[in-house]
DNA sequence: GTCTATAACACGATAGAC
DNA sequence: GTCTATCGTGTTATAGAC
């Protein structure tokens, strides 16, 4: 599916995998051509600036959470199930060969001034997936109060998300699901 | 109580300002002195280097924030608006006088390598103030269970700061509220 | 398309006078 | 303590050959 340039995937990876552990900004071209092995050259011939190899990622990322947390709500047995199984995928997302530090889209808007175009976009897509699904999965669930539920929810995920950053940061998931699993109930 | 010297606080005024905008890592030293009108030697002579500056502006970040929440306590009417009185401070820290995109703490953390002591530093000490507050405040609502709706909030409140980064960030704090009013009347 | 080599620049930090 | 001037380094991006 996806046409294979040997240097053009091999950039890709490298540099998922270095922006999401250090950072878009503590992550110098070199270190990924490095990592890549392949030439300067070919990064700018490819993606044109470090800022189009950088959103050249974030698709790529973006695709890949889509699929596997549909993937998680597949394998989830009820509606409640579906509904929770954001915080599934969220668990093994990373395991499944994507780097993560707390969240490539997240990082990105922060890690950019406010204005910055590419960032933008970036973080509206994430959202407009995450809204739209919660609320589509929350309708079973909690029937006219499922746009409702499904914005409590973003706010939950969102700080599962941030609470990677903090101390404590391999239980964030389960307590994240916790605190959803209360507003579930509460419904 | 603070020793003034005019170039120090002018320095950390313009720093505060400038990195809650623009994220550390864009801000470059030369704007923070523009900024400021101080020069070089300056800065260097009173922090040190830039991480030093960026420490300091976390220090008095913090004592600020932590006076202004405790305002926003004393100004609330019953035990549920005391717990509930961090969204109000949220919403009026920015408007005290304290520049912030959404949250300097975890922007710190985020835009750090993981291992990096002066930002673990700060993130820690603000999670542990939010946790043992929110603690603290959840007692008169929720008895036993204050320690697991204290979590609960703690996931809420880092939630409401990520949604800043999202679209519609004017909205943030409202809506994290809202959450936060479902989990609290749920117990 | 890919390489080697290098240009052009911005940045953090310092030297030395006052 | 504060200034002016500058150094050295690391970084993005390009030129030109293959």
């Amino acid at each position: 599916m996806t046409p294979r340039s040997g240097a053009r995937e091999r950039l890709l990876g490298a540099a998922e995998t270095l922006f999401a552990d250090q950072g878009v900004a503590a992550t110098p071209v070199d270190q990924v051509l490095a990592r890549a092995g392949v030439a300067p050259a070919t990064l700018y011939a490819h993606f044109g600036s470090k800022a189009g190899l950088q959103a050249a990622v974030l698709d790529a990322r973006l695709a890949r959470w889509d699929a596997a947390w549909a993937a998680a709500v597949d394998a989830a047995p009820d509606d409640r199930g579906r509904l929770l199984a954001v915080f599934d995928a969220l668990d093994t997302f990373a395991r499944g060969g994507a780097p993560s530090r707390w969240c490539t889209f997240l990082a990105t808007a922060a890690g950019a001034p406010a204005d910055d175009a590419t960032a933008a976009a970036a973080i509206a897509a994430d959202t407009e997936l995450l809204r739209s699904r919660l609320t589509e999965l929350a309708g079973p669930v909690a029937g006219d109060g499922a746009a409702e539920l499904a914005e409590h929810l973003l706010v939950v995920v969102s700080g599962t998300l941030a609470m990677r950053l903090r101390p404590g940061a391999d239980s964030a998931v389960a307590r994240g699901r916790a605190t959803a699993e209360a507003l579930v109930s509460s419904v």
